[in-house]
Order: C-alpha cells, then sequence, then structure tokens
RNA sequence: GGGGGGGUAGCGAAGUGGCUAAACGCGGUUGACUGUAACUCAAUUCUCUCCGAGUUCGGCGGUUCGAAUCCGCCCCCCCCCA
C-alpha cells in the first residue's frame, strides 16, 4: 500500500524554470504553485470554507500551538478530527507552533528538550517538544503537518543560527521517527538566515533525513526582499525537484513571484486577510486603504479587474464605510477580496508556467504595479 | 416667582492662579501590518509657519508680574419647588 500522497511536477517553464505541479492528498488534490489562506484558530477568520472553496482556494492552513491551547486537541479529535470540527473536507496544513516559538518570544525558554512556554492567554506554564507537535498534530488530522523548528530572529549571529538549525534537524529527526500515521504528511524545514553555508548545512541534513516535503523558514521576520530571495536561492538549490517546497509565511504579490520563479510550490500568509481587516485592500493597481477620503463618493468596483464577490457587488464607498464604521461585513467582504487576489494571481501563474511565459507574465506584473517603486513595502 | 447646577478644542469630559494650546475618551485624517496574543498598533487633529509665532476655555470689563482658573455685569442651558 503506496502513500495516499504524491506530488508530481506537471510542467516546467521552459522561460522561466518556474513550474507547476500537482499534490494529491487524502482530502484532494491541489495544484501548484498555490497560495493557502491561514486560519489559525481553525477558522479563516470571517471566511467560511464553503466560500474559500468557491474561490479558489485549495489548502487551509491552522495552527497546532493555539488549537492545543483552544480548544485543545482532544476536543478536535473527539469531534472526529479537524476537518470534520470546521466542517471542511479539503486538504488542511497545520503549522508546528514554530513560529510561535518567534513571536511569543518574550516568554519562551529554548533547550534541546524543547521550548517552555507561558500561555499567551493565561500565563500557564507550556512545554512543547517536537515529539509533542507531532502527538498535537497527529490529534488534529491535518493532512500535511509540520516539524517544530525554531524560527530564530533577525539578524541572528552565524554562531547562534549554526547552532539554532543542528538543533531544528535533532528536532526534526525526533520528529520523524515520532510520526506514524501514514495519512499525514511531515515537512521538514529548513532555517539557517541569511547565511549560505547555514541555509545548505539545514537544507542537507533534512534531506538526508527524506522527508516528503520541506518548507523555507525564517523568511518575512524582517529582513529585506533582497535578503528573502537570497534566503530562498540558498536554501532550495540543496532540495530535491519532486519533492514539495513551502515557502512559510509570505505573502505579498512581488514575493510570490519571485518565490516560483525560484521553484516555490505553496506559500502562506496572514497577511491578506488581516490588511482586510484593517482596510487594506490588494489592488492589480497595488495596494489601496480603503478608508481614505478619496474614496468616500467613488461608487464603483473596489478592483475592476477582480472577479471576487465583493468586486461584482458592491462599491468602494460602501466597503470604506463598512470598514469606518467597524462592521463585520466590512471586514468580510475585503478579506474575500484580497484572498481571491492572491488566489486568482496563483491561477494566473500556474497558466504562465504552462505556456511558458512566466517570466513575461512576471515582467508584466512588476510593471503593472510599479513594484519597483514600492517594494519595500511589497503588495 | 423661589432654589440649585452648568456653559472648556468637531463631540463628550478633566482642569479651579504660573509646569496649560489645555489630560483623557470618541470622532476625523494618515500610516503600518508577511508560518495571526492583531475588528490591532502608530502618528496627527485651534490657526499660520522651518525653528517659531498668533489667537483660545459663553460675552464684556476688572484684579494680578501672570487668569480657563479670582471679582463684577451680561447672555444662554438644565433640574427642583411654586
Amino acid at each position: 500500500m503506496s502513500s495516499p500522497f504524491r506530488f508530481e511536477v506537471l510542467h516546467t517553464c521552459k522561460q522561466s524554470g518556474a513550474r507547476t505541479g500537482i499534490l494529491h492528498t487524502p482530502h484532494g488534490s491541489v495544484l501548484t504553485p498555490m497560495f493557502m489562506p491561514v486560519g489559525t484558530l481553525a477558522s479563516v477568520k470571517f471566511v467560511s470554507p464553503e466560500e474559500l472553496k468557491e474561490m479558489g482556494s485549495q489548502v487551509i492552513l491552522s495552527n497546532t500551538y493555539h488549537l492545543w491551547l483552544r480548544p485543545g486537541e482532544k476536543i478536535v479529535e473527539k469531534a472526529g478530527g479537524l476537518h470534520k470540527f470546521m466542517n471542511y473536507d479539503g486538504p488542511i496544513l497545520t503549522d508546528s507552533g514554530g513560529f510561535q516559538v518567534f513571536s511569543l518570544a518574550k516568554t519562551r525558554k529554548i533547550k534541546e528538550e524543547g521550548v517552555s512556554f507561558k500561555s499567551h492567554l493565561n500565563g500557564d506554564s507550556l512545554f512543547l517538544s517536537p515529539e509533542k507537535a507531532i502527538e498535537i498534530q497527529n490529534a488534529l488530522g491535518a493532512d500535511i503537518i509540520m516539524s517544530l523548528d525554531e524560527c530564530p530572529a533577525f539578524p541572528s549571529t552565524h554562531a547562534y543560527m549554526k547552532d539554532s538549525v543542528d538543533r531544528t534537524t535533532r528536532w526534526a529527526k525526533r520528529g520523524k521517527d515520532h510520526h506514524k500515521n501514514e495519512n499525514q504528511m511531515l515537512f521538514g524545514i529548513v532555517q539557517g538566515g541569511e547565511y549560505e553555508d547555514l541555509r545548505e548545512r539545514s537544507a542537507k541534513a533534512l534531506v538526508d533525513l527524506d522527508f516528503p516535503g520541506y518548507s523555507i523558514g525564517g523568511t518575512s521576520v524582517g529582513e529585506s526582499k533582497e535578503t528573502m530571495y537570497k534566503m530562498i536561492d540558498y536554501a532550495i538549490k540543496h532540495l530535491p525537484l519532486e519533492k514539495p517546497r513551502y515557502l512559510m509565511g509570505v505573502g505579498t504579490t512581488d514575493a510570490i513571484l519571485e518565490g516560483v520563479l525560484r521553484g516555490v510550490d505553496m506559500f502562506d500568509c496572514v497577511l491578506p486577510t488581516r490588511i482586510a481587516r484593517h482596510g487594506t485592500v490588494m489592488s492589480s493597481h497595488g495596494r489601496i486603504n480603503i478608508t481614505n477620503k478619496k474614496f468616500e463618493e467613488d461608487f464603483t468596483a473596489l478592483d475592476h479587474e477582480c472577479d471576487c464577490y465583493t468586486c461584482k457587488n458592491y462599491t468602494r464607498a460602501y466597503l470604506r464605510h463598512l470598514v469606518k464604521c467597524n462592521e463585520g461585513l466590512g471586514m468580510r467582504l475585503l478579506s474575500i477580496h484580497n484572498l481571491r487576489f492572491l488566489l486568482k494571481l496563483t491561477e494566473e501563474i500556474r497558466t504562465a508556467i504552462n505556456e511558458d511565459r512566466f517570466l513575461d507574465y512576471k515582467n508584466e506584473l512588476f510593471e503593472k504595479y510599479d513594484l519597483n517603486s514600492v517594494d519595500s513595502k511589497g503588495f
């Protein structure tokens, strides 16, 4: 009996070397490159699973640390697993909680055995080990799960990063040894910061452990775009072509295009949904803040080139009004738009790759959005 | 008619002689947000400007070196009793 998972590279763009692929999971097959909406607490804020499917979303992310604390993985298990719990029958990916090691850094202590945390909810002392992270994810039941890693701050010294990378590798091995459920695909996470030798060291060590897929972590933590692109280059050239690559936490238009060019298959990011709740719209002409006064009497669609539910039915003036009044519907409609914007982007990327014109497509977008003038911020 | 309370920046509301162009909240404007402690956070919000200057705390007039703060008169609002 072979694994329910299989990744195939479908086409490699003759013009750019970027690739399309298909990843088969027990909950369906998904096309890459793809963008995965983030639903940390088993919910993409303000958007239902049905709506996500309808807009072309293929995989939903959720989070081990957060579900561990609330409602607790046992509850999710009793519910029949994450899919049943959240009423979503498509593929789910859970992050290991490694990012929380970074984002909740004030209250953590990293040791060889694992990470001591203080709960951000009530201050409880918690301990997360690589094995525990796997156990929780086994109970949650996502299709794709992550090794517990350390996501070091940027910048970190070479010496610190080397220790960290080696520990993350040891954690990856421990997690892999502990993982018994073959209906879940466990990824290793490449770290190493901006150091080429450490990215290589990390990637090679993880490849030796033979994971079915590889993540690139430690990006979008304050480094420049150029540095991030180098981090991808340093890592990806040591990863096997036949395995999926997942660039964690990256979700601006320009970075997705650059990542795809470098061979990345999967992206996720809270950015589209978070900035939507705060009034920022990703559009075919760049980011706009819908709360700006200039939209007060703008009765046109958010983005004329968008085919999303929001753009088909609502005006900028109305959306501005909703967001300014703190209406949930406003956050919802902008979230739907921003997600569809990135999902549509990845659809177009796949088409362009399959037609061997990804480079042209990418250049057209960069020109259209004038990304060069705003690349410090990204799109 | 009698008694009481009050009028502070767009709104609400502190402040009761100098450290006050005036706390704080709301509203307004702008910005940030990248494996979500995030319906969050930051800046700005009398006028003109580059430091800086000029007008303010119902109105007018006083006291004082100095007043939103003390005194006098006037205007307006609210509550209670007749």
